[in-house]
DNA sequence: TGAAGATGGTTTATCGCTAAACTATCTGAT
DNA sequence: ATCAGATAGTTTAGCGATAAACCATCTTCA
């Protein structure tokens, strides 16, 4: 690297970090999850129970960024759990809507609780000031991978959260 | 959630977007590899190319934070192209040693090549100053997670770089 | 010296993700 | 009205990761 230590250096370390805190994060909060519930169920689960409605699989995979394919696999799983519920899309033939059922509102209030304490350590171990002052670059840094992907990907329709 | 918008919810945010940039930019990056290259195995390339000698598995394991058998994997699929050579431990029989190969260094420098255009679009796009003002505090994150895990996983040594 | 426990590495089971191929349905243009 | 192309969802193959079980070897200590 002819930039060593420069912008490009700093740019490196930068995504080094982020993928090692979401590799650490994510295995410590599944640890804590009940019911082995993983991160990508609670993601929808919470998705659900914060915004309510009906939800076409392929929406879900765009508001959580996975492919549908991915979303496949999550959403039979809430299912089977009982967590979510899939009928078909009245008004397309092709579509399935999905919605959060009482009992995966129970275990989404039951995650958030689960994950609370570990989240609490760790605000207070970092400083809560460092980590809120960090959020809007990376939101930044998201929004711009998230056009990025758009373009060079298939034309999966915009995200609309 | 009784805190909402509070540190807590910051905490939430921050770990929701750490978590969709890891994929979306180790998604980028594999997409400009040459040669089918995956970020684990330029993790470890790059990691022999800037610190030389030999390694144990475990010790590259720790110092890229995945688990032993995760760097099994690794290392059996960059012996097979060549990128680096395995031999025994002679001074422990259970122990074998990993170095690089020059073509295994070659490998490495393309990648760099190869993701520098990427990269610096990016940091163009973000801003260089944001992105390195970030890195502190991310690496105040990673190292309480990494802690953490020592604490609650096996003690499999401290990770020394 | 000899047995118990620690440690390095591999393997297997399970889950997450992508990419790409495939089915079924919808839409739009002629 | 029909047919080509777009779109929703599923499936399969392949890689990454963890956790836990399992060998083989090393270390320690009584």
């Amino acid at each position: 690297m002819k930039d060593e230590g420069g912008t490009i250096g700093d740019a490196f370390r930068f995504m080094t970090e982020i993928g090692i805190i979401a590799q650490l994060s994510g295995n410590a909060m599944e640890k804590a999850l009940p019911d082995g519930m993983t991160m990508a169920q609670f993601g929808v689960l919470n998705h659900l129970a914060r915004l309510g409605g009906e939800w076409s699989p392929l929406r879900l995979a765009n508001a959580m960024q996975v492919t549908k394919g991915a979303m496949t696999h999550t959403v039979r799983y809430l299912s089977e759990k009982g967590h979510v519920a899939v009928g078909p899309d009245a008004r397309d033939g092709r579509g399935k809507l999905v919605s959060i059922t009482p009992k995966g509102l129970a275990a989404r209030d039951a995650a958030v609780a689960a994950m609370r304490p570990e989240i609490e350590a760790l605000v207070k171990a970092v400083s809560p000031e460092l980590i809120a002052q960090t959020v809007p670059a990376l939101e930044k840094v998201r929004r711009y991978l998230d056009e990025r992907r758009q373009d060079r990907g298939r034309p999966t329709s915009k995200v609309q959260t």
